[in-house]
DNA sequence: TCCATATAGTTCAGAACGAATACTAATTCA
DNA sequence: TGAATTAGTATTCGTTCTGAACTATATGGA
């Protein structure tokens, strides 16, 4: 949900709360400054820079490494940079693997497990048990590793409410209305940032944008091909979740509307053709027992054999994508894409047919077509990642 | 463009600033209010908004209105309201005509005053030196009615750079690269509010949000049919501009991925079937020396008389909004449309044919769909209601 | 060696501001 | 007429940033 303007009085207090931010802001994941510098990039004063870092050194965010060297004459200053010893914890629920990992506030991924496990239609009870048991090793790895945890997060494949911690729905899994706030509670116990809930390509979408691609572009679209076709929409370095919080729902863009009927009641939509199922089914590779994984690796098989029909469905699908790619550059002014997922596994037939029908469709609109290199572990470093940000962007909840 | 993350240092004065934005927003246009019910509704305590209060009193935002009854017993309190004696300026230059207004702080249009003029076409210089005139006359008749101006807007139909004031490209005037920087300077010369300038159909989105249809929404998408499809996004009741700062070009959405080509280099745009010009060439009805407001007549007197090629052809036009909206509600979550400019003539035939492709596309998705009331001055009242919420969002600029 | 110069960081007085509290003002009701 | 109730003001206090003066630590040349 867009916040609405809720009328906060400003304290005097705010003031000092922004600035700690400012200064938490000034230092990237691998920066080094000295309290001069971050004066000087900050507007704010050598005198209130030095009173902010005294409070984010005791909060253990922020520590002391050594002497930098400025210019070449006068007082070397003391660097400063983000603390490696704090972090918090990303979890994953998927349709075939659980995964847990923890980030620190440099953004290394310095633990990360993952289970293979088909959750399809389980209990989400014995799903969440088995998560746990899986967090509890990882906060033990971490805790060895010298590594505080703050907080931590949980990507579902679904549509959510955060504020809540419920999942309204997540098909692919056979979720319905599954309240998750004791899970959330129990996933980094004691620690001063509650876990949030968020959704899987909402995170990977934010992954990209503080780790991976993103970095570089700021605003794009991210494609999340897993069982459907999800997205998420970044728009000047910030997640967009629009009017109704679950902006990016890329999957049921129409881009036939004499198409095909789809799963969500409407007709034409991406997933009729770009979604796993419909590019199998459309290559010609059926179910026969296989794992969706193992049918996957079959299609990728088929492509590099140069197999027409699945060629084809691929094509067709990069035609789909493109279809609401354009909506999507027309409507929020977009110009760059990231594809993650799935789709990486298909990107040399996938990626010439996505960029040629975006030349037909919206010639020079679409300046940058890319594919994710985060991999698996994108989602869990999104969620992880998310809570680092709300520490960083909230560091006097740590002050006494 | 979305604001990046300015690196703006918190200082104490921010403070005051803020508490006197805040309490202007706890007066709606037609709101009185006493000091102690903006204190309770802001969470200010009496003592600050006391404070407050006199400084704005001071500004002339702000006046004392009689005497309110709250409770049944003690002291009554003093009534505080938006001053109607301040105002901003709003100016329209469009393809048929020129207009332009006074709108005060309580969100009436004291003047407004509009020339019909074929401006296509014609040297930008000569249209501005008829707007200026015109703004003289309608600064005039404000003063004489008792209107001081704090500040003012120009609506451009075209794609500009408010930070330069610059028209990048207007098509439908025929205006490219246009500096506008000097005009708007002496559109409401010696204000404290520079004139800044807008997209027409972003003007006519706010109007909506802050007079009309949108006041009940909050979040929706604002579609104006003019000569091309404007679109403006409206979301969590503010103007949503995007990643480049120029979102909701409805106009070049694919709608038909195999259709015609269109001006913009692309293929299957909504305009090339809900343009006017499309819309009227698939009725049958020609140019023939008309004009655009005379050929529009002639299409709603073919709907009238139920003429089967006209009525195919708004139809035609309704079902290709109807994607282009779905894609809207997919991407930004969105639940809502208003539809402005000239699509209010054919909402007799376009409103039906936009349910029905909607419902079919995706059911349930889009909880309404309303056509505007605001008229003709849709975008002068946004151009300038803009400037006055720059003022009641700034304040402390208006004092000493 | 020693001092000028340059840069880093701290200390302290001052101003701006909201919070809390106690006060005055104006009204109703018994 | 006075108690109760609500509106609004005055005063004191704590928080925070700013700016200027100050201390600390380096380089480089006399």
């Amino acid at each position: 949900m867009t916040s609405e303007a809720t009328p906060a009085p400003g304290r005097v207090g705010d003031v000092r709360r922004r600035n700690l931010a400012l200064v938490l802001g000034c230092l990237g994941p691998d920066a080094v400054a000295s309290r001069a510098e971050i004066a000087a990039v900050s507007g704010l004063t050598k005198a209130s820079v030095s009173s902010l870092v005294a409070d984010l050194l005791e909060t253990g965010l922020l520590e002391e490494v050594g002497v930098t060297r400025g210019g070449e004459r006068g007082r070397p200053g003391v660097g400063l940079a983000l603390n490696p010893r704090r972090g918090a914890l990303g979890a994953e629920v998927n349709v075939d693997y659980l995964a847990v990992g923890v980030l620190d506030l440099r953004g290394q991924l310095r633990v990360h497990e993952t289970v293979e496990a088909s959750n399809q239609g389980r209990a989400p009870g014995d799903v969440l048990a088995d998560l746990h048991g899986l967090a509890a090793r990882v906060r033990d790895a971490a805790s060895a590793d010298g590594v505080e945890l703050l907080g931590g997060g949980l990507a579902v494949p679904g549509i959510v409410d955060a504020t809540s911690g419920r999942v309204a729905t997540a098909p692919n899994l056979g979720w319905d209305d599954v309240p998750l706030a004791d899970a959330l509670e129990d996933l980094v116990p004691g620690t001063p940032f509650a876990a949030e809930l968020s959704n899987e390509a909402d995170s990977a979408a934010l992954a990209e944008l503080w780790y991976g691609r993103g970095r570089a572009l700021g605003s794009y679209l991210y494609l999340s091909g897993e069982v459907g076709v999800g997205g998420g929409l970044v728009i000047g370095s910030q997640l967009f979740t629009g009017a109704g919080g679950h902006a990016g729902e890329v999957g049921h863009v129409v881009v036939d509307p004499g198409g095909r009927r789809c799963s969500c009641g409407g007709r034409g939509c991406v997933e009729t053709v770009a979604g796993q199922e419909a590019i199998l089914g459309a290559a010609g590779i059926t179910g026969g027992g296989s794992t969706t994984t193992g049918r996957l690796a079959a299609l990728t098989r088929s492509l590099d054999a140069g197999d027409d029909r699945a060629i084809r469905a691929v094509k067709r699908a990069g035609e789909a994508l493109a279809v609401a790619v354009v909506a999507a550059a027309r409507l929020v002014d977009l110009s760059a894409v990231v594809l993650g997922g799935h789709f990486g596994l298909l990107r040399d037939v996938l990626g010439p047919a996505l960029d040629e029908t975006l030349d037909d469709l919206a010639p020079g609109r679409i300046a940058a077509v890319t594919f994710s290199d985060l991999g698996a572990s994108a989602a869990v470093t999104g969620a992880a990642g998310a809570a680092v940000r709300r520490a960083l962007a909230a560091p006097h909840a740590l002050l006494g």
